[in-house]
DNA sequence: GTCTATAGCTGGATAGAC
DNA sequence: GTCTATCCAGCTATAGAC
């Protein structure tokens, strides 16, 4: 940041303009969805006209990638707060409490990080960098409890956003899902456990696919 | 169907009609996605014009229902095709793959079904029904396994959709998550037969949240 | 940087001839 | 039922004055 500290309170002003764009962004994705959001509501949103937009943001995706730069942000800084347990299993626990809290509280948000709903839109990687920050957080809560299989990593994250998207799709506001939290998470404890200490051999399988291979 | 019997032919001309246009539909969905569907292209694609659409459907949403109908209907007929084993946990494991196939072969037929996408659009009861009878048929196939608490089957959902999730939106072609199907389901099985047996009665938590409401 | 005004396009849906 | 032609609304984005 050497030659931003030249002229740096212009860019600050400019960076706290942007900032009350995507501020207003924000309230109106909340509140009619992700995809309805216009560049005409968000300038009379924001109490600005159009071509004020287009004078902080070269396009629409623009706009989305700024608007995930800040939610990964959130992500990150609310993952990577200090959890009040030494337990593993249970700093486990809140994290996915937390991660459920976090995606329910705001689906649009939710929708917008994990999900790739805006057609032609994939964000920067500046934008999705707090993100990696996040999920690498998210591998360590889960080595500190001897889960470092990469086939136990992707069954983390299958049962995380499975209890996410059902909470959101079918209980919107509620707790149905949310609450299988502590369950989920010894069921999948329990069975990490017991797997890496007897490593399971499949039996004959009669389903309907051969025999899978297991990766390393 | 008394009185359709009467002039059968006719409607059925008029049903096939109404099918050929949701034909298009899919195809032009399952190209560019569910909301870039536009009743202009979808009448280029069937060789028609667009008051000829509109002489068979209302309005966008009523072919967005027709396409919801077909496809709940594809979802029952695979879901309840015979299974080649007696042996529940094989059975089981089997409709996981079948769902998961189902989902991952086709995502805006998932996203359609399972998601709600497409903003101000329920589908009606009679296009809903087909649906209702797969999920009752996957209810059966846990209750065959000895598996009927309603948590556990909130569980289940959230288990199964967690893997399509992933795998539509994090390895699209691929197999990383539908690979683990055997495994989860083998996890929640081992999961619900000990808790069962063996009520689990919840330490005390060092988490962020105070104890939870087992509900009935 | 901010405005007024508008270009240029695409969308759903319809009027009216045939 | 099917067409040509069109209405009207909404969208992103820009030109040009100030």
């Amino acid at each position: 940041m050497v030659e931003g500290a030249a002229s740096g309170w212009r860019e600050a002003r400019r960076q706290s303009a942007r900032d009350a764009i995507v501020d207003a962004a924000w309230e109106l994705v909340r509140a009619d969805g992700l995809a309805a959001l216009s560049i005409r509501d968000l300038a009379k949103r924001a109490g600005i006209t159009t071509p004020t937009i287009y004078a902080y943001f070269d396009s629409k995706h623009a706009i989305y990638d700024a608007m995930f730069g800040r939610a990964a942000a959130e992500f990150a800084d609310r993952m990577t707060e200090p959890y009040g347990s030494e337990n593993p299993r249970d700093v486990l626990v809140a994290g996915v409490e937390r991660f459920v809290e976090f995606c329910t509280t705001d689906p649009a948000r939710y929708q917008l990080l994990f999900q790739r709903p805006i057609p032609g839109f994939s964000p920067s990687s500046e934008s999705f960098a707090p993100a990696v920050r996040a999920l690498d957080a998210s591998r360590q809560r889960l080595a500190v409890n001897r889960i470092v299989d990469p086939r136990h990593l992707d069954m983390w994250t299958a049962l995380t956003t499975g209890l996410v998207d059902q909470q959101i799709s079918n209980d919107p506001g509620g707790t149905r899902w949310s609450s299988l939290t502590e369950e989920v998470v010894d069921m999948f404890l329990t069975y990490c456990q017991t797997s890496q200490l007897a490593p399971r051999v499949p039996g004959p399988s009669k389903g309907e696919r051969g025999g899978r291979d297991r990766q390393g």
